[in-house]
DNA sequence: CATTATACCTTTCAGTTCGAGGTATCAGGG
DNA sequence: CCCTGATACCTCGAACTGAAAGGTATAATG
């Protein structure tokens, strides 16, 4: 119950989040900024998409949070737990699988009788 | 006016009903299973999705439809227009546009300076 | 004759994402 | 000294999509 339609293409905001912090520890501001600039302007998540995100991932329990003050400036850092490191691998490959076949079908030309 | 939040993930189903109808003309039912099959269940959309996708491709002129019937069966075939064409075109380079950002943040780890 | 497969269609529901708006602090310009 | 803009956090409501289920009709099969 409760899971009814994860649409097949849904959850990249979060695999993206959780990517980035994978490699050291960030903030929601600096999240959204990092998004913004590692894919040229062509992916944008807003603060509205991004802080539920860190909340949601906090409350299951992926990513743990501390928060900090440095240069007068009040932040709460987010770190990947295990937990999220499985999160991460699982989406990634649920990534893979689906462009892959999307791809699949973008190519598709050769008409596949492949076995 | 109008233009809401397109989510930047999405009209993957229309990019997939688009490409199928490059190769030949097919018909809803036949599209479904493509779908499924091309993409070895990996991708699996429903009636519920192709059909009010077609509809709506060709409210917008993206394609034609002509209603056949063969042995017995009353089939409605689709064909892509020229509109369809260069509509296909465009949600094609979209696509990759997005996946090769995600990609970008997802590969990542080479802490881009690069100019 | 009933069930299955073909073939079409629509409506309802739920989840995600977006956008806009709201607070507070710090730095800099006028 | 104030006002603006950047930093940094947050939430709510609207909207769109796609999923599931249901509804009709015909042909073929047992």
């Amino acid at each position: 119950m409760a899971s009814t339609n994860p649409s097949f293409m849904n959850g990249v905001p979060e695999l993206l989040v959780l990517r980035l912090l994978r490699g050291r520890k960030m903030y929601g501001y600096e999240i959204v900024q990092a998004i913004r600039e590692e894919t040229g302007e062509v992916v944008s998540l807003g603060e509205g998409v991004v802080y539920p995100v860190l909340h949601a991932l906090e409350r299951s329990g992926a990513i743990t949070s501390a928060r900090r003050t440095v240069g007068g400036r009040s932040r709460i850092y987010y770190a990947l737990s295990p937990k999220g490191v499985s999160r991460l691998t699982e989406l990634t490959e649920l990534w893979s699988r689906i462009t892959g076949a999307v791809q699949q079908v973008l190519v598709g030309g050769g008409r596949a009788g492949l076995v």
